[in-house]
DNA sequence: CGTCTTCATTCGCAGACCGAAGAAAGGTTC
DNA sequence: GAACCTTTCTTCGGTCTGCGAATGAAGACG
């Protein structure tokens, strides 16, 4: 049922088959792929000479022989793998098993341009490299998730809002010159799309990944992969304008966008005017998961806002699941809300096979989003 | 450029790139599939074999020797195409040049339901099959466009809304009976998508359709193939609430959906409100085209809806083109708005390259759509 | 008039994938 | 427990696809 990454039964296809336990053996593979069984037992075989599969002992029995079962052997490759957001930087080591070690996470300020960002990112992935490689594993390239459009072609930033210097600059070929290592850079919401499909649900062929923190973000998988769209910005939904929102300007230079109301630095806005003092969306959490009623009713608002411009995409291109990501995500009022207004507001054909439901592997999704990325990518 | 409807230099494909214009000679089919050239040779040679494809002459040199030209051979062989709408039907034939001919149509109202519908069409269709046979023309199958989803599989309708009885009706099926001819059935837009992407644009990867008529629906084409999400409805955007329509109830049982305010349907009941007296959508058009202020108000409000909701759409699917179609986007202002409003609300980046127009094959639009993919499905 | 460019075909070859046959290892049934 | 069926996996030709090099055809250019 997984949908083809490159091509049905390509090594990458395989790889991710068995990754995310959708087939356990030889057999299973012949079933999923519907190749021959010889031709799949040869592109086994490859892969586990190769050190990219392995053989794991037997299954049980079905009336007959018993399985040779295969998974991904932890080989010591890893990537590392860059969350990047407007105000934080997430960091860490991604397997081919898809766990991720020795994360850390800095606060800082993307907004002050690319240098200093590529200073900070240069010195903490050498540091991080040096561990891993004291570790004695091997450090294959690094994945970013960048908070922003990105064309993938080239790894350049392209007319980022409110990130003066960023526009088209080169950050895949700078970090590789200062890094030594390759890189793939790729928009957050993208990432962690990528990265909940492969681990989570990739027997799904469509899905929207919502990513809402600082901003809204979101990333579409369609046909198995990451659509784009023509010019590599599909999945915006930020800058989309809802009654709510009015007038308010918008770092797109329009008014009344959803991002005005609904992101998680409209929030800290909203929630200081009311005098309750926040410092960024980990506050918000709190507050909520403290039962403290003005976050709570703001965030809920921000869900249903969310849920309202939602409601248009879910219609429009009818997906198998919306999944929230983002820190705004962990509070389940916002879950809640666009829920509701998504059974409310959509066709019953739509929405009734439709899964909604946080992203669920919390807030290493985009990390590990990344790291898988990368390791995709850079096959061996 | 084009994209493959199956695979890339598959007989279908070779075809397409033929009929569009967009290759005239096996050195074009070279550059534009990639292929070597033998390969492609080989290709088109036996396309020529099967009669599929004929060789024309020779062009031009480009400074050596001078390429012989392909095109698409009118080898007899047609289509019947149907174009069925809520209150009237259009049938034609259609050949494999994309010519439609021998065309008619009737009013009538598909809510009766599905048996009096069957009748009408196995009538229809016998006589066009009748005259088509007497000119010499081979009748391959039969196309129809329907005003509802559709499952493209099965050929079946699916609980399309306010037309009792349909639900579940085997269209395809029953009509294969009747007529004795193979039947191929799916959603109007998509079908309407269809033609103009392979007649127009089919260099285009990634084009919305949306078909303004009585109802509103919209195609989409992904890839270069028709999208139809996780349960083949996806496109649907006339269910999308809107300020505008606040409590207006809708045939979907829900209330507010741009259909109550932008339809076809719903104009001629506010001009009637409005002491004008109008019987259908054709007769809207006329005004318009005359001035008649109260019509030409109202179709631009109804472009002014249509395009806030498709402004999301755009935003979020970031398409090549959005190409409008159905009878009601063949008056200007409705063109004039939603380009309006699309320009004025969504991502410079995504406008930027995006083309908006009337979907170019006028009338016959979904009747060359149904044909074409009757012809296309049923290669001889 | 020779040379270069473009267009097209022929032909041998490599790789992908298939299907038949069979081997390995287990159940099932009398 | 012996015969037989199932399931899993491999081996071994065979077919088919598409490539690339070589070649031919036919015109442009200096």
């Amino acid at each position: 049922m997984a949908p083809p990454a490159e091509q049905r039964g390509s090594a990458a296809h395989v790889l991710e088959l068995v990754a995310s336990g959708a087939v356990a053996s030889r057999a299973d593979l012949v079933r999923e792929l519907g190749l021959a069984a010889s031709t799949v037992s040869a592109r086994v075989q490859e892969l586990v000479d190769l050190g990219l599969l392995a053989e794991d002992g037997e299954g049980t029995s079905r009336g007959g022989r018993r399985p040779r079962l295969l998974r991904i052997p932890d080989d010591g490759a890893v990537a590392l793998a860059v969350d990047l957001g407007s105000h934080h930087v997430r960091l860490g080591a991604v397997t081919r098993t898809g766990a991720a070690s020795d994360t850390e996470e800095h606060a800082y300020d993307l907004t002050e341009g690319p240098e200093p960002t590529l200073e900070l990112l240069a010195g903490r992935l050498s540091g991080l490299a040096a561990r891993q490689r004291a570790a004695g594993r091997t450090v294959r390239g690094v994945g970013i998730g960048f908070p922003g459009p990105v064309d993938p072609d080239t790894g350049r930033v392209v007319a980022p809002a409110r990130m003066p210097g960023w526009h088209l600059y080169e950050l895949r070929d700078r970090l590789a010159e200062r890094a030594g290592l390759p890189v793939l850079v790729d928009n957050d919401a993208n990432v962690m799309a990528l990265g909940e499909h492969a681990a989570v649900h990739p027997e799904l062929q469509h899905l929207v990944l919502v990513k809402a923190g600082r901003g809204i973000g979101s990333g579409v998988i369609s046909h198995g992969r990451v659509y784009r769209g023509a010019g590599g910005a599909a999945g915006d939904i930020s800058h989309v304008r809802v009654e709510a929102a009015a007038e308010r300007p918008c770092s797109c230079g329009n008014i009344g966008c959803l991002e005005t109301v609904a992101s998680g630095a409209a929030l800290v806005v909203a929630l200081r005017e009311r005098g309750v003092p926040v410092a960024g969306a980990a506050d918000i959490l709190r507050l909520v998961r403290d039962g403290e009623p003005e976050a709570t009713t703001l965030v809920r608002q921000a869900g249903r806002h969310i849920g309202t411009v939602l409601s248009v995409v879910v219609n429009f291109f009818n997906p198998q699941a919306v999944l929230l990501g983002g820190a705004l995500a962990e509070a389940e009022p916002m879950v809640a809300a666009v829920r509701a207004m998504l059974y409310e507001r959509c066709l019953p054909m739509t929405t009734g096979q439709l899964t909604i439901a946080a992203a669920s592997s919390g807030p290493d999704a985009g990390l590990l989003g990344a790291g898988r990325l990368a390791l995709r990518e850079l096959v061996p």
